[in-house]
DNA sequence: GTGATTGCAAATCTTTTGCACTAAA
DNA sequence: TTTAGTGCAAAAGATTTGCAATCAC
């Protein structure tokens, strides 16, 4: 027991970074400066789809900073971690999304962009059975589809 | 008129390069000697999934001589033609497909290879309308699979 | 002969890594 | 204090490109 008054704790609405804090914590990271800024802009924003370099030029625009290779590395820890899951389409680009749920993905050829298919919209049946000395790891859908026409 | 006695064309199968140069020119492409070359391995074997630092590999051991520069130029030739499939899964790794038949991938996570699925093992239903302004190209299927356990 | 094709090396682009420095707990 | 995390620059793939030399037609 102190003497000293506790601080009455703010409800997280009122302290911006205290539910990116916590959303480390639970994921087992420390909650450094750089990591607190790209969960924030990562985690409170709704579905988003991010390359590394667009992050990047996005925390640079923001103030924010932060080397390119720490954005890589913290797109992977937070990926690790379950906080993201990274898509892989299209040629010699990563993206990583933070919706978690199980779903599919429009890749717009022209721009190499991606988009949530919304969820139920995409039926599979028939699934192979995974070659012999194999186990089944997950399925991705990608509908390609072209701007204009 | 000449003197001279007529060669008499025997039949294809004994003139191992007769297919290919028939396939290149029929695709508007010159006969040179590695795309002869490349054709002959890539399509007179059966179905193949190459890469092009792969199939670079293949033609240096056949005791060929070819640029991987030119190997990567004339895998998008033959595939702008028609004669190849572009696959890309993964990261930062193209696979080109002689199977030009509408199908889908296994991919081996650990070695990054592919495999065809059998046609006809995957029904999809309930494709999502592509977004407004846009128009179905294609849609992409990849079961992912782990070797053992 | 002449324009398409090739080889090479250098350039590009994305991503990873080594390591001295810094900061969270 | 101690150990994880960061920044930077350099390395590492995969692929492309510029250009002089070469070859198919």
């Amino acid at each position: 027991m102190t003497g000293m008054t506790e601080p009455t704790p703010k409800p997280s609405q009122e302290r911006p970074y205290a539910r990116a804090h916590e959303r480390l914590k639970a994921a087992g990271l420390r909650s450094t400066r750089q990591r607190l800024a790209l969960a924030r802009l990562l985690l409170e924003k709704g579905d988003r789809h991010v390359t590394a370099e667009g992050l990047h030029a996005e925390t640079k625009a923001a103030g924010i900073r932060i080397s390119l290779a720490t954005v890589y590395n913290t797109l992977h820890q937070f990926t690790d971690a379950g906080l993201l899951r990274e898509v892989v389409v299209g040629t010699g680009r990563s993206w990583f999304d933070t919706n978690l749920d199980d779903h599919h993905h429009f890749l717009f050829e022209e721009s190499g962009r991606i988009e949530d298919i919304p969820p139920g919209r995409i039926a599979l049946s028939d699934l192979p059975a995974p070659p012999d000395g194999t186990s089944l790891a997950g399925v991705d859908v990608v509908v390609r589809v072209r701007e204009g026409s």
